[in-house]
DNA sequence: GAGTGGTCTAGACCACAGA
DNA sequence: CTGTGGTCTAGACCACTCT
């Protein structure tokens, strides 16, 4: 009872696109995950080891080995050697992949909302030159925005741009997301390295966020990096608890 | 200016290991990750391409790439395609492992230190079932600890394990951390799911961590799993947050 | 001994960026 | 056009687990 599943064949292997832009491995990898999510590969079952796999999609090993470990890494599989592939156990098949409450809101119709608090274009102190490896002194833009859903404030969001972006449109940041902004300029995200932790809230950031005075807030600090590996953006938020939260899987490398 | 360096040679790619366990992938990330970490690649630099990478080391393209992934998926690195790879700015080199406060009292010579609040083999409730993926009812092993260092305490230590564990040496508990019994009894984590929030301390846990009542703590909850997919241990911990963060890198994938 | 995943090779063609 | 990373093939040998 310990292993409740042979091999599943999972027939779904058809209609491979060899010639359109999504690679081959991704389309495997995507059919076995939505086997999983399913329950066509309940928790604990086995998977077809990678060379029968290969065999009967046509593809060769490596192929099949790259789409079975994009699985592994992001925490539904669970491989052995000399034993085989397993879907991994608990209510993983759905839901879990939502990495915070935020996004909750918005998916049950939530609209959310951004209000512009302050913008200026400052010189950088040592703390932000730090952080964005940039010359003190250099100019940096200064964005502070109060982010609601539903009309309920979830979040302070204080950012530090460098000196390439002071010219970016202030008057799209209350319709549109920080990172949107950027994705339309052209910056594509790659690296984050980001800090969670939490504090009381102060008197003004209380205030904003409607809760009382002195009570916790989840923070989180981050410093972005674009494609070339320089840095976009430093950011500070302060998250109102009962509404937010994050949401990881950790896989053993 | 934008692109400093050309490509760097790297010189330290001898005595590479064919016969040992250690996989040659490894052996050149480590070495890579090396010059990174103290200056030979400085931010901005970027490597020789991986073909003449592979030749210059007599090793074949796709282990060259391995090798880089590796340094990429831990966000040393940014590869650009038609451009090249070069090594992420900021102060990435060194000091950003760290994964929390914890860690830096520990290295700074304070011993972490254990006290077992209380520990009781009873049902499981429906979180609990649900949680560890068991039938309600079953037997499982509920441990409550208080971690501290140097005397000072850190953070509430709330766990249920499995049926299987309510035999474990509980007095170890106060010497050893879980994760180390569990590993010594064979048992090896894979896959975490974790959730990190905040809220305000109550009574007794602002008693245990000496910090004023209806602060801020920072929580953590978090489901593992072993190497079969089986749901390992469920836990629920909270944090001061003066003395605890949790920090990690995010990578576009 | 049989079956599995882990590693490695030596090529190939393609998509994209820049001069 | 050249140079780069992204994908893919068709094999090979090894280490580990279980029977």
């Amino acid at each position: 009872m310990a292993e409740p599943n042979q091999s599943l064949p999972v027939d779904l292997f058809i209609d491979l696109d060899r010639s359109g832009p999504v690679p081959l491995y991704f389309q495997i990898s995507s059919r076995i995950e939505q086997a999983i999510h399913d329950g066509t590969l309940p928790p604990g079952s086995r998977l077809e080891n990678e060379v029968a796999l290969g065999n009967r999609l046509g593809l060769s090993r490596p192929t099949i080995r790259r789409a079975i470990q994009e699985l592994v890494d992001k925490g539904l599989l669970v491989r052995r050697r000399g034993i085989g592939t397993q879907v991994v156990h608990g209510k993983v098949s759905r839901g879990v992949e939502l990495t915070s409450l935020y996004e909750d809101l918005e998916r049950s119709g939530q609209k959310p909302d951004t209000r512009v608090l302050s913008t200026e274009i400052g010189e950088a102190d040592e703390r932000m030159a730090e952080e964005l490896g940039v010359e003190v002194g250099s100019p940096v833009l200064h964005i502070k925005r109060l982010r609601s859903a539903g009309g309920v404030p979830i979040a302070i969001l204080d950012n530090v741009l460098p000196a390439d972006f002071t010219d970016i449109d202030l008057g799209d940041l209350s319709k549109h997301g920080l990172y949107q902004l950027l994705r339309a300029r052209g910056v594509t995200m790659r690296v984050a390295k980001q800090r969670i932790g939490a504090r009381d809230a102060t008197a003004h950031e209380a205030g904003l966020l409607d809760i009382p005075k002195g009570s916790a807030v989840l923070t989180m600090s981050r410093t972005a990096f674009d494609n070339s590996g320089r840095a976009v953006e430093w950011g500070q938020h302060c998250y109102r608890p009962d509404l937010y939260s994050f949401e990881m899987t950790l896989v053993e490398r």
